[in-house]
RNA sequence: GGGUGAUUAGCUCAGGGGUAGAGCGCCACGUUGACAUCGUGGAGGUCGGUGGUUCGAGACCACCAUCACCCA
């Protein structure tokens, strides 16, 4: 073995073998557990929140396949319609051509050749990671089986009038020419204006004053409305205005929507760019106004010299107007919600256009009964009520997207307008009994891609057709995602799950929190503080890292401010750290919370860890070379290290079944680095090097290091892959385990035959030694230089001990002799260390400073009397003693009498000291 | 405005009514035949504030402050 961990030499070998021993498949005859991969976006590239959500699911599913289960990770990604057909727009305008001119054929294909080039790097990313997904049951969104899964959903809802067509205001993208759902529009503070326009009553007696954010809407003016209870326009109500510019007369209404108490209590309503405007113009029958055209340019409905205008242009034109007019009150500062397209990032707009919409009412009431009677449950369980606070306040879904990449909607349209949903052109031509020649034409726009996303887990395992894999896996045990898809995915999910298969599907959705950098800024490219995994598994040179993150920006602006940033953050580029160092860094940051900051340092320890955990298997493949056949004898510390790590498996056997994988990693560390390592192997020391320990007991502590090791390369094996499988295959067959790979053993568990006198021997000669190693180390004694030790106040068990753990003491403790002291034996001047009532003494001639001993027992005094006081107080306390339970009270009492005894063998030893000053 | 969280060591975070924890960082010492990607020892916290419940609160409750995030 190399003296150090080298992780790239091993890891895509490693992986390869894996793969291609079909090892990820389901196997053996358990029970089934299945978890859907949620499917990352086909053209984009994995992110630290896919490594980290990978990590999880992987160590779930790795975990249950060594437990016994036909475990299923269905892997598989996602066709995101408008982010893709995004990247392949800007590909073809840097090519100087576009997807107008190629045609909506050439362009689909175009993006079908992106996608093949695209999802290649994704499948290579997720295998570098160590993912055990099932290959062979790779899914995408747009292929053949989920397409008609789609087409079947969408046609059975439509059947059952739970998806309709209409025309509705939406959230227009003018730039991608689409319909948002709510949920892709983001609307943020934005310094602008306020501005007060006065609106000439038709009467001809005065005017009104009416604010607006967005003077330009005026142009689509139908009323102005004020509140019924406010008395200073209540002669007014039923009068009109006559809307400057247009010359319109509008009327003005009364309705309890507005605020009398913002701006001047009047509101100009424009239901046709507006949402609330919309309902008001509902409820009092307006006419709409629709002034935009699908760029939000203004259309033909305007006043001529605003035609064909820009928005924003014919804002400023509308101000000037007014202001010439003598109708402008006064402008304010006033910050406004900008809603913006989460992709495009142009402010978008309300437009009226037909849409087809999901009625979501029906879908969306079991759902949440799903949630409440506990079918399905949320961990942590909090997030419940995001969940419900969005499920008892839903929308209906709007889901057609004004795209040519996606899933076209199964409707035709005759020449007179009929429309006609089926699965496909001639199903509906034989359901309807139309004619081949009645023209018929396919409804333009594809679904939102959330549409085929929410049958992600049937429409995976071969829905609908009836098939075995569905039967078995369906529902899934659990989903893992993070809280920022509850809405868009999660529930949908639900929703479909119930309504087509009749049941969940999952019943636990464990929420991760988001990846964010070292100063808890969310990781996004236009920030350029994203990290791609792979960069801290294999490394990157600074030059590159900067190339990478300001290469193929939006704004070209940023990058100069990025390169700085992450020349300061990453002044040396990036280490090389290794997969499963990045997997126990993910794995230990899982934790509840909601956040979760990524910290180079951390990934650092635990590259480290690694290398501890390669170099303690040199160590015992090293001292396991010569093992005999023959008798063998078991020393006490071989039965503490057994117990402990039954008691290590126990803790990461209950972390990994509550999702706190974070304690499961911590169990793993603390029980490799501080016992098996730190103790254990220093303890195995002094066996296997002396001459005086017999063949039998070599044996034993040879045998428990390698069966040990084995048995907790196993435990770690869901967490770090890679490396417990490289060390386990030399381990495996010298601890007499027979098997091609770590992956399908099984996964330890604890067992209850703890050996509670050889972990109480073991811990009093841990204490011994750290008493002795205190001494030393605070009295500045080389670690070289031997000491001898002295023993006073002994008990037989002390004494026992001592000697049955002498060359432990010895060797570990570096200690030279040990010498048992009489009870009236005066010894010469010591420092000291306590163990229970036992006093251990160091001589001093020589080796110690009297000054400095004595500041280090005031100091160990002064602590022990504060203890005690705060003690003493609660005994004293009738309270306390007559209320708090028995054991509370017992325990107290003996705390009590510990350090009084404590505090009585510290003064006698300074007393000591003070006889030789 | 409605909702959900967070506030514990210099930093990043666990803990969850009965003795304040880890990793990193820091200080000192160290080439002990697995590991300097290491070992040994050490310093460092009135657990955001104020009240309350309790024999006992860092933990439970209320309010406040600050900071996040989500929804309107």
């Amino acid at each position: 073995m190399d003296k150090s961990y080298q992780p790239q030499d091993i890891e895509q070998r490693t992986y390869e073998r894996w793969e291609k021993h079909g090892y990820f498949a389901p196997q053996g005859d358990g029970k089934p557990y299945c978890i859907m991969i949620p499917p990352p976006n086909v053209t984009g590239t994995l992110h630290m929140g896919h490594g980290f959500g990978d990590t999880i699911q992987d160590a779930l599913t790795r975990y249950k396949r060594m437990m016994g289960y036909r475990a299923l990770w269905q892997p598989g990604m996602d066709h995101a319609g408008i982010a893709t057909q995004m990247v392949v727009e800007r590909l073809l305008n840097g090519e100087g051509t576009s997807r107008r001119d190629l045609g909506r054929e050439k362009f689909v294909d175009r993006v079908w050749k992106w996608k093949a080039e695209s999802g290649g790097i994704i499948a290579r990313q997720t295998r570098r990671l160590g993912a055990s997904v099932d290959w062979s049951r790779d899914r995408f969104t747009m292929d053949d089986g989920c397409s008609a899964a789609v087409r079947k959903v969408f046609v059975s809802l439509y059947d059952e009038g739970l998806i309709y067509r209409g025309k509705r205001l939406v959230n227009w993208d003018p730039v991608l020419h689409t319909a948002l759902s709510d949920l892709e529009v983001l609307s943020e503070d934005e310094p602008g204006n306020l501005w007060h326009f006065r609106y000439p009553l038709a009467s001809g007696d005065g005017h009104l004053v009416v604010a607006t954010t967005r003077p330009e809407t005026m142009l689509g003016d139908s009323a102005v409305a004020v509140h019924p209870d406010d008395e200073r326009y209540t002669d007014l109500v039923g009068q009109e205005v006559i809307l400057p510019i247009v010359g319109r007369r509008i009327p003005i209404v009364a309705d309890d929507y507005v605020e009398a108490d913002f701006g001047t209590g009047c509101v100009k309503i424009t239901p046709a760019h507006d949402f609330n405007d919309y309902e008001l113009g509902k409820r009092h029958d307006l006419a709409m106004y629709n002034i935009l055209t699908d760029d939000a340019a203004l259309n033909d409905d305007v006043p001529e010299p605003y035609r064909g205008m820009d928005r924003f242009d014919a804002r400023k034109k509308i101000v000037a107007e007014f202001e010439s007019l003598g109708l402008l009150e006064k402008i304010e500062d006033y910050t406004v919600k900008i809603p913006r397209g989460d992709r495009s990032h142009a402010v978008v707009e309300p437009y009226l256009t037909d849409q087809w919409y999901v009625k979501i009412e029906p879908l969306a009431k079991p759902a949440i009964e799903a949630v409440e009677t506990g079918k399905i449950k949320f961990v942590p369980e909090n997030w419940s009520k995001t969940y419900f606070e969005w499920m008892y306040n839903i929308q209906d879904w709007c889901i057609s997207r004004q795209l040519w990449w996606g899933h076209r909607i199964p409707a035709w349209y005759d020449d007179d307008g009929n429309v006609y949903v089926g699965d496909s052109e001639e199903d509906i031509r034989t359901k309807h009994g139309l004619s081949s020649d009645t023209a018929l034409r396919q409804d333009e726009d594809v679904l939102d891609t959330w549409f085929s996303s929410a049958l992600w887990p049937f429409s995976t395992l071969g829905w609908p057709e009836k098939t075995g894999a569905l039967d078995e896996f369906y529902p899934g045990n659990v989903l893992v995602t993070g809280f920022d898809i509850i809405f868009f995915w999660v529930a949908r999910m639900i929703m479909m799950g119930i309504k087509f298969m009749g049941d969940v599907p999952f019943h636990e959705v464990y929420i991760h929190g988001l990846i964010r950098d070292h100063d808890g800024q969310k990781m996004s490219k236009s920030k350029g503080n994203v990290l791609d995994p792979l960069d801290l598994i294999d490394g990157i040179d600074l030059e590159e890292l900067v190339q990478k993150r300001t290469a193929g920006m939006m704004q070209d602006h940023l990058k100069p401010k990025i390169e700085k940033s992450t020349r300061e953050q990453f002044p040396d580029g990036i280490d090389q750290f290794g997969a499963d160092a990045l997997r126990m860094t993910f794995a230990a940051l899982a934790t509840t919370g909601r956040d979760v900051r990524f910290d180079l340092g951390r990934i650092e320890g635990y590259k480290n860890f690694c290398n501890k955990i390669w170099n303690a298997a040199r160590y015992v493949l090293m001292n396991t070379e010569d093992m005999s056949e023959g008798d063998t004898q078991y020393s006490a510390a071989d039965r503490w290290i057994r117990s402990r790590f039954d008691v290590a498996v126990a803790e990461v056997h209950e972390g990994l079944a509550t999702y706190r994988l974070d304690l499961a990693a911590k169990a793993i560390y603390e029980f490799t680095w501080h016992e098996f390592c730190d103790w254990y192997l220093e303890l195995s020391k002094p066996v296997l090097q002396s001459d005086d320990s017999s063949a039998a007991q070599k044996r034993g502590t040879q045998e428990t290091l390698i069966e040990t090791l084995e048995a907790l390369l196993r435990v770690i094996h869901p967490l770090m892959p890679f490396i417990t499988e490289e060390i386990w295959q030399q381990v495996a067959p010298r601890a007499g385990v027979a098997g091609e790979t770590i992956m399908l053993q099984p996964f330890p568990t604890a067992s209850d035959a703890g050996d509670a006198d050889a972990v109480a021997d073991i811990e009093w000669v841990k204490e011994f030694i750290l008493g002795i190693r205190q001494i030393r180390g605070e009295m500045d004694i080389s670690p070289g230089k031997t000491l001898p030790v002295l023993l006073q106040n002994s008990s037989g068990q002390d004494r026992e001990r001592a000697s049955d753990h002498a060359n432990l003491i010895q060797r570990v403790g570096r200690v030279e002799s040990v010498t048992v002291l009489g009870d009236g034996e005066e010894p010469p001047a010591s420092a000291t260390a306590l163990l229970g009532d036992m006093r251990m003494l160091v001589p001093m001639k020589g080796v110690i400073d009297v000054d400095a001993e004595r500041a280090r027992l005031e100091k160990q005094k002064q602590k022990a009397e504060t203890d005690l006081a705060k003690t003493q107080a609660k005994l004293g306390n009738d309270k306390f003693v007559n209320n708090a339970p028995a054991e509370v009270v017992t325990q107290e009492r003996q705390r009590a009498v510990d350090f009084e005894k404590t505090i009585a063998q510290l003064d006698e030893q300074l007393e000591k000291l003070a006889e030789l000053a």
